[in-house]
RNA sequence: GCUCGCAUAGCUCAGGCGGUAGAGCACUUCAUUGGUAAUGAAGAGGUCCCAGGUUCAACUCCUGGUGUGAGCACCA
């Protein structure tokens, strides 16, 4: 006799041990024919595991997200069967699942081309109409090496021999193929109803750049075809929000090849810069920061000094004049520190806040560049906070407030946090490091949410928090970090004179809350595809007159709003109202204000979003205070959508 | 940096088994003065990314470079 309670609570007993599968029969046979796997006492298992005794089970159908993931590796286990099927040659590898996916990567002669994929597609198709059943089985470890010795498998043999221990290895084999896999899988290969290839690109064998490239194909599975035509609607959309192409269809900037990975800010681009500076700037000074502004070249031995080029010459940019070599700064750290260094400090001076949008450039490798998000010269929202070791928590506690309210304003509720410590390249003894983690994990514990460790990404001086924003799209975007650094001031000489009069080194937080202006505004831009908030609209108005009667008048308006501080044009072109509407509309300008005889006479304006709401007719005076009320609510409701 | 694509008018993109190119939008001019997402007509506009090579002939084929896209690696 044995007993399984299932989800709901309710239990059942069996005569004797039965699969997982058995006990879905025995449920009901839609349950029966829907099942994928099965979870015992918590644990993912096939549906051909046994039951020998008491246990909670579940029976894991497509519409569980630990279902769509089954599915999702079974998929990539019928790609790599199709691929085997297709070309003979091409060796197996790993296929893991990823976020609305899978890949799976092959050693292969040649790379695969969009046409192989295709067939890839087409065989997999194929496979699924043969509807093979999946088994699992269990092999030792010499056993399975000498199998895929056999087979040629070359990668897998160096995958087995790199688990380590006698532990058997399971198996999973449909068909002709075996695959090397924990599993659990889907019984049978007549399960997938919505895969799709997605593209093929090279990756290197386990993840590193001195090992084989090997060829990836990516794919996606979802439960059903409607969930698939959603996910690729949801890629079209996100392509459609790419701030490259909002870049250019809004005029807001432009790259071009004599300036790789730098660039090109238009009128209204760098209006939008203007705004998130300006605001930045008073949010500095509204809390503790003094702005400073330091050197874009500075001689290469400072570099020296403070350990960056040890570990990053090959990525910073240098110049040589007169034989003496500069460095253009790839960051501002080492330059605040000498600002720091003028004068005797006292611990009644700190902390100091120093904070400056400083312009870096860096030699980013060719392949990691990308729009705005990743470029070679740019600007940071950067401060460092000279400060005591007691008063580290406190100073980050601070920072991680401002953070979320900033992050508030531009329309960011939800930030996710990390904590990276240290790495295997670093400079400092590990006491120091021991300390200046420490303190980080005090400081995430103190804000009451929850942090991810990330165990090995720290800065080569000292450990940092990632701080990430969600885009309404579900992307996570790192933006923000402060990172402790007991390392780099001693390097430089800093020093302070301690209440007992002694010299103390002081602890440096490195922190920024936006990152980089560049890579900000792009994930402004996608965030809000392209419609910015009033706040931070280039042209926040623009005024139209229907016939060249108006011109006169509008031109008036237009004054009258430029000297209250709006961002305001006009345009007396001799077109259709329509014409006009349409085309700001999709500048994405918030308010659209037309002026025809009757405004004329009235005093007034016509005004409606770039969302196409009609707010009526109003005078000049009630549309500045309607635009300066939505201007307060920053980007914390979404304005003139 | 690595693998594989891509590079044609200001923009978005066609095109040709090698014989110097085309559309829509934008632009200019003319007509039109029209009340909330495209008024009509005409015109102008190109070193087909750069440098070599093959060829009677290269935008097209080959080699190299640059930029760019996807992914990998990197990210102070």
């Amino acid at each position: 006799m044995l007993e399984v309670t299932l989800p709901d609570g309710s239990k059942r007993q069996y005569d004797a041990a039965l699969s997982v599968a058995q006990i879905a029969e025995s449920i009901g046979a839609g349950l029966a024919k829907a099942a994928l796997a099965g979870r015992i006492n918590g644990e993912l298992v096939d549906l051909s595991t046994m039951v020998e005794r008491d246990a909670e089970i579940a029976i894991i159908t497509e519409r569980d997200s630990d279902g769509l993931e089954v599915i999702r590796h079974s998929c990539a286990h019928l790609m790599a069967q199709a691929v085997q099927r297709l070309f003979p040659a091409a060796q197996v590898t790993i296929g893991p699942v990823i976020e609305d996916g899978f890949f799976y990567d092959f050693a292969f002669e040649r790379p695969f081309t969009p046409e192989d994929l295709e067939a890839i597609e087409k065989a997999m198709g194929d496979i699924v109409k043969e509807g093979l059943e999946v088994h699992r089985s269990v092999m030792s470890r010499d056993e399975a090496v000498s199998m895929f010795k056999a087979m040629g498998e070359e990668y897998k043999v160096e995958i087995i021999e790199s688990i380590p221990g006698d532990e058997d290895l399971s198996f999973y084999k449909q068909g002709d193929f075996i695959d090397l896999c924990r599993g659990p899988h889907v019984p049978n290969t007549n399960k997938f109803k919505a895969f799709k290839l997605t593209s093929v690109a090279g990756a290197y064998w386990r993840g590193d750049s001195s090992n084989a490239m090997l060829q990836r194909i990516y794919g996606t599975a979802w439960a059903t075809p409607k969930d698939l035509k959603q996910y690729l609607q949801r890629i079209e959309e996100a392509e459609k929000r790419d701030h490259r192409k909002l870049g250019k269809q809004l005029n807001l900037f432009h790259f071009q090849e004599e300036a790789p990975g730098m660039v090109f800010w238009h009128p209204k681009g760098w209006g939008v810069y203007q705004a998130v500076q300006q605001y930045m700037r008073k949010v500095q000074n509204d809390n503790g920061y003094l702005e400073i502004n330091t050197p874009q070249l500075v001689d290469y031995s400072l570099w020296e000094r403070s350990g960056h080029a040890a570990k990053f010459s090959d990525e910073m940019f240098s110049v040589e004049s007169e034989s003496r070599m500069y460095a253009i700064k790839p960051m501002n750290c080492p330059c605040h520190i000498q600002v720091f260094n003028q004068g005797l400090k006292s611990y009644r001076d700190l902390p100091m806040r120093l904070a400056e949008f400083g312009s870096c450039h860096r030699y980013e490798p060719s392949g990691s560049m990308h729009g705005l998000m990743r470029v070679r010269a740019f600007v940071q929202d950067d401060g460092h906070i000279f400060c005591t070791e007691d008063q580290i928590q406190s100073e980050v506690a601070k920072f991680m407030d401002l953070l979320f309210a900033v992050y508030k304003d531009f329309g960011f509720d939800e930030v996710i946090l990390r904590l990276s410590t240290r790495p295997e390249k670093r400079v400092g003894s590990d006491e120091i490091w021991d300390q200046s983690e420490q303190s980080l994990k005090d400081a995430l514990n103190a804000t009451g949410l929850p942090w991810e460790l990330v165990p090995g990404e720290g800065a080569f001086y000292g450990p940092k928090i990632e701080c990430s924003l969600k885009d309404c799209m579900g992307r996570i975007l790192q933006c923000g970090t402060i990172q402790v650094d007991f390392n780099t001031p001693g390097r430089l000489g800093a020093s302070y004179v301690a209440e007992d009069s002694s010299r103390k080194e002081p602890v440096m937080l490195h922190r920024a809350i936006l990152g980089s202006f560049e890579r900000f505004i792009g994930v402004l831009i996608e965030h809000y595809a392209g419609a910015m908030p009033t706040w931070l609209a280039p042209e926040q108005a623009i005024i139209m007159n229907i016939t060249d009667k108006q011109a006169d008048y509008v031109r008036e308006v237009e004054a009258k709003l430029a000297a209250k501080g709006i961002r305001v044009s006009s345009d007396l072109r001799n077109e259709k109202v329509g014409f006009k509407i349409r085309e700001h509309a999709m500048q994405k300008v918030p308010y659209l204000l037309v002026v025809g005889d009757k405004e004329v006479d009235s005093g007034s304006v016509a005004v409606r979003t770039r969302g196409g709401e009609d707010l009526g007719v109003m005078t000049v005076d009630d549309f500045c205070s309607h635009l300066s009320d939505d201007v307060a609510l920053f980007g914390r409701t979404q304005s003139a959508s």
